[in-house]
DNA sequence: TAATAACACGAACATCCGTTCTGTGTCAAG
DNA sequence: CTTGACACAGAACGGATGTTCGTGTTATTA
């Protein structure tokens, strides 16, 4: 279990954990240790050092010996931004709390929209993903561990036409290429006979195919050519950005 | 005759754009241009150059000249944009991240389970993060900016009793602690006279308190008496983890 | 075919940068 | 007072790193 930390963090420490944090989110890489000098005004490298050792020590940063910026901030970034000693206590103690590296995460290319009237855009097996429009950045504590490896992507949804799968206007999916689907996975199919992409849950049920809405109030579809149902990928994750809804 | 084809990326540039997103995601800093060479397979430090010269100049990266692993990846849809392709606009609004710190995630303590039969758990202002059940790993480029400082926190939602918010069993919501609301904001409030939680778009509308499903086929609820709606927080986001469903 | 631009390589160089060593001052315990 | 742990400063060393230059190769164009 957690071991209990008597220690608190010095004003150097904290200092330079914020300027790891504020220069990384500033610049993109971590500052050097002549530039955490400046930052957080200690006039020798030594000592910069001196306390880098001590955090890793402790567990909030993680160093590459020998190479050039190489720290990495382990506790949530951001938390401990300029508030005052209350602020910065309780940010002390959760990172002691959580103590652990911060996830991963995935870069999923967002390949486009999903309308009624379309198939979706899939990404090609030869596909790079600099050819996206723009990328998706998902925690990849999220997602299941099997999914992890594959080739996601993401497709935002426009229209109302999911509607009875839950997902609405605006929402984007994270979806996992596929050609086949096992029975209770949610797919993007797409309909031959109606020229229509959907969003349902999967079940092959004695050569028939039935296409279950995520609204349990709906009724669901039943196929009985399965050949009509092209099945373009698996639903993993739907996430949603709230924002300000003109009514 | 058309000299002028459409802008493609050479293999060497998009192998070095690749391995500026692997190694920034797996060191938390960007490479050096001689790790670079090796990651890329090649040689000579001077093509490393070369090639990161022409990637700024078309704006897929930035450097910081002088700075040891001065680079900075750049989303790559920006400069090309304008040329083609209005369609996925919208998308790409709705999704843009970044440029810089790529691999910043917001950590949200995940305090417990939103009913409609009892008032949300909100975080304390003295929250010290020991009572979360766990954490909740968020991308921060997916978050409005100006979120980023609050305490958000994060629920998850049990039962079909949000349904008309298209909100599922299931899913998990980020919220801020908030005690009013503006116009047009999804919040989560208490209906004293019915002891009920629900998540609504908020409108006060001269005097009156108009509750409005997220689902455009439902009905609003209309409220006189604006102190019986008691507003705990407002909808940032929602993250649904899609899995097989057994029906 | 010749000329030119784009691509590629390796070496050399001046900084940049992490690390280490020495020294100074403070403060509390013995 | 002595001792030792701690915080800090400055300098110096060596490796890491970005940059430049000269040259060779390949592809494109006139």
């Amino acid at each position: 279990m957690a071991r209990r930390r008597r220690k608190e963090l010095s004003d150097r420490q904290i200092r330079i954990l914020e300027v790891l944090g504020t220069f990384q989110s500033k610049f993109g890489y971590p500052p050097s240790i002549r530039e955490i000098c400046d930052k957080a005004n200690i006039s020798s490298t030594s000592v910069v050092n001196y306390y880098l050792d001590q955090l890793e020590e402790m567990g909030y940063i993680e160093r590459d010996e020998g190479v050039s910026r190489g720290i990495r901030l382990l506790k949530p970034a951001g938390s401990l931004a300029g508030q005052f000693q209350g602020a910065v206590r309780s940010a002390t103690q959760t990172a002691q709390n959580v103590g652990r590296a911060i996830g991963e995460m995935l870069q999923v290319p967002l390949m486009g929209r999903i309308v009624a009237g379309a198939p979706i855009p899939v990404p090609p097996s030869d596909f790079s993903y600099f050819d996206a429009e723009s990328m998706v950045d998902v925690a990849s504590s999220l997602l299941p561990s099997s999914e992890k490896g594959t080739n996601l992507f993401a497709l935002e949804v426009q229209g109302d036409s999911m509607i009875d799968a839950m997902v609405y206007d605006g929402d984007i999916v994270i979806m996992k290429p596929a050609n086949e689907a096992r029975n209770g996975e949610m797919v993007a199919v797409w309909l031959k006979d109606r020229d229509e992409t959907t969003l349902k849950y999967f079940y092959l049920e004695k050569g028939r195919v039935r296409l279950q809405p995520a609204n349990r109030t709906m009724q669901p579809i039943y196929i009985d050519d399965p050949s009509i149902v092209e099945i373009q990928g698996k639903v993993i994750m739907v996430i949603r950005q709230v924002h300000g809804m003109v009514v």
